[in-house]
DNA sequence: TATAATACTGAATGAACGTTCAGTATAAAT
DNA sequence: ATTTATACTGAACGTTCATTCAGTATTATA
């Protein structure tokens, strides 16, 4: 028999399907109890399927884990994409920035699990890289937007590097924030932190 | 024989001396390796001392982890209390605050070991509530001082409760950013980001 | 010196868990 | 009908590790 690329339609149907069904408990546990404390025998218990099925389609628990965030990685982009149009300001940028991080992101049924993978699991992996290649993009992002609000004249002249660290130093401490704070406080707060971001706190006279 | 509260010197003085050596070793595996990663069976290679010791001194791992955290506690109380009188402005005990979290916490041995294990080890344990009241420390402490220069006519009158968030929520980022950054430049990220909670970013005219 | 409390030892326990692999079933190809 | 690639099973493996405990040593008290 020869592989026949994309054809074999029944068998190739079905074991996507399985292994879609398999992602969709894992999520759903990781998303419970956290990367660690799920094992391959809870999945097993929440399929019926059985260990040696999931290390078919999956190389690892990691790499499981990794494909999860890839398939939330691409929805997330497509979202970001979709929603781009809508502003034209970078003031109106920037909250529209935080409303979706609050309503998309904080609120990911992945982003605890997603915190601990990284940091427990980040040894000889190349986890990190994948860390720092997400960072990097925010902060290339941050940078292009401020940049964008400087040459408008809209923010004041200055070092737009600085400040995209600025910005998402005070972003992702928000959400570890809003994880212990009443969830409905979570959007306000992060409408004032833009806030004082552009005004300061300083008086003025 | 019975309990002579303080005295029985010798054999004291030396268990004492035996539990402090303990948790010097336990200090130095958890900062190199990490909470999960430093096993009991290391300690007890590095100190030449038993496993059933280490439980004698301490209920458990985690117990002796604790433990480490508590002596830091009261160390980093101390430097604080130390160095409090020496700023006068609200802005300069920004920028000292700043400083002191750079210089002291930052690059603490146990800093990324004591993530590891809240980002972990926490489940039905009490660790959450001690975070949560560590925060709330904080919170109340930003909340004083920034009340503090709003009453003196420095900073702008608001709600010093949501300002204190943020500027945690900056400084809670910048901590995390800072780990991923060449070393030199954190303290400059640090008093950019206060430079910016004051001053804002939005042009002015 | 006898006794009792404290300090310490380290082999044994036991549970958890990721991973492997020899083998079976199913569907596709010849 | 036969062969072959793919999909799946689950018992077994091996390792790691925190924790326990029966026993020994050391020092303080009576």
């Amino acid at each position: 028999m020869k592989q026949e690329g994309k054809t074999m339609n029944k068998k190739r149907q079905q074991s996507e399907q399985t292994k879609a069904r398999l992602a969709e408990a894992a999520r759903s546990l990781f998303a419970q109890k956290g990367f660690k404390a799920t094992s391959i025998e809870d999945i097993v218990a929440a399929t019926g399927s059985s260990k040696g099925n999931i290390y078919y389609h999956f190389q690892s628990k990691e790499g499981l884990f990794r494909y999860l965030l890839d398939e939330w990685y691409e929805e997330w982009s497509e979202q970001w994409d979709a929603k781009q149009g809508n502003y034209t300001t970078v003031v109106d940028k920037l909250y529209g920035l935080v409303e979706r991080l609050v309503v998309d992101d904080l609120n990911h049924p992945l982003s605890k699990a997603m915190d601990e993978f990284l940091s427990t699991e980040l040894e000889s992996n190349d986890v990190q890289q994948v860390v720092a290649g997400y960072m990097d993009e925010h902060l290339r992002f941050n940078r292009e937007l401020l940049q964008e609000g400087m040459d408008k004249g809209e923010l004041q002249q200055g070092n737009a590097e600085e400040l995209a660290i600025i910005l998402e130093a005070t972003l992702m401490g928000l959400a570890e924030m809003a994880k212990r704070l009443p969830q409905a406080d979570a959007l306000v707060m992060h409408r004032k932190a833009i806030e004082v971001f552009l005004q300061g706190t300083l008086k003025r006279d």
